[in-house]
DNA sequence: CCAAAAGTGTTCGAACTACACCCATGT
DNA sequence: ACATGGGTGTAGTTCGAACACTTTTGG
């Protein structure tokens, strides 16, 4: 392809780690599969897989991304580059991690069988490999950032998703409490949710009215300087 | 030195380029040098590296560091790895960019004209060879951000510093005018600056007083839950 | 004496926090 | 009828924004 430019440097076998993340009623959860090759075959791993020739590192994760999920174009967003030397027992590996946020019930379930893949809540992991705990704490405090000044977290949510799971799931996101009212008169301010006829029963007798995110209006608001604030 | 596990996999160079800013009265300033290789030997460049074998890739960073400032362990963090496949004209190469901060007047003279290097203002970039303009704008938001609630802007000044000068390195990372009492005001209510009783005449008649940032001070204050905003 | 930068407090409005009761409905 | 979660408004406080004059001193 290109003359041999960097002759004396040295190269490295670079993957792209997935912290795939999704909301289930109460708590995030993070996909996990069962490592399929050695070294520590069988132990817990974050979805990744090796970047290859001619693929980018966002493609790479996108790749996996839909690979594991049957899903494309989530949303994803770089975490960072993990260089030890020795953080993958097999031989030098250079990862770059990366979040990404799923609507588990859009989940292709079939998927998860055929990866060894279980979605586990973030207050019970498990023992994982190499740096991934780590990977996933950055991940984590990455999206709290984001989803404080920008709507990404709809992308954890159905479609249609109602106000008080609206507000668990910033709770997750945020691990603390908020106060119900406040949460319900800055979305109101904002003026980015549509409010729905329908009301969702599952969770109470009285039930609760569906909104969805709607994006035209939010685009149109960031043109005038408006920002996302939660 | 370990089982070849993952023989069927293909290996990347990795470079890590460094976005060196220093800070010289009134602007943020980049350090940029000629390009010594081909390809594009000659035009502008951040510094950087190849990871060498062995080396972490934050050594690296602060390797290439240390080679063109003559100072060690300077503040530095990652800003995030960038691997489109054509991004450099040679060959494929993944980098990882790092931004660090660095006390312009504690610079080592010499070593510029040894790499060709000249500090730049960050109003006057020439262009700069691959996505290195867009490195350099990654580094700034993140560094915008960090300095809003972490002291790092300390590590742009000499040791002794005066109000006024710190004032205007805000405003130029933030890219903003702000109010001299309101900024002095929240500066005192931290109470992490020491007082010295000297001044610093250089830029008025009636002279500006130096202080110090007050590491230990801050440290205390931190296990008190204490955050620093500015 | 005057130009030029350093230093210093108060007021106003916006945004955040805290807080308690009624509503709708399935059982 | 009652238990359960859904929905609503106000008052108090805190925080950030705006703002102008006096001080010092080298020339």
């Amino acid at each position: 392809m290109s003359a041999a430019f960097y002759q004396n440097e040295v190269t490295f076998f670079v993957a792209a780690d997935c912290i795939i993340l999704g909301f289930n009623d109460k708590d995030l959860n993070v996909l996990l599969h069962k490592r399929k090759f050695e070294p520590l075959e069988g132990e817990w791993s974050l979805m990744g897989g090796f970047v290859k020739p001619g693929e980018s590192i966002n493609k790479a994760a996108s790749r996996v991304l839909t690979e594991c999920t049957g899903i494309n174009n989530l949303f994803m967003e770089q975490v960072g580059a993990y260089g030890e030397v020795t953080r993958d027992l097999g031989e030098r590996v250079i990862s770059i991690a990366y979040y990404a946020l799923v609507n588990m019930n859009d989940f292709n379930i079939d998927l998860l069988e055929q990866y060894n893949a279980k979605w586990t809540r973030l207050s019970d992991l498990p023992k994982l490999i190499f740096d991934h705990e780590q990977m996933i704490r950055d991940a984590l405090s990455r999206l709290k950032r984001k989803a404080a000044t920008r709507p990404v977290g709809f992308n954890l949510l159905p479609e249609k998703f109602t106000l008080p799971q609206l507000q668990i799931l910033y709770e997750a996101i945020y691990q603390t409490v908020l106060d119900k009212r406040n949460f319900r008169k800055k979305l109101h301010a904002m003026d980015i949710l549509e409010k729905l006829d329908e009301k969702d029963k599952k969770s109470s007798k009285r039930g609760a009215f569906y909104y969805r995110f709607n994006k035209e209006k939010y685009d149109k608001l960031l043109g005038d300087g408006f920002y996302f604030s939660l």
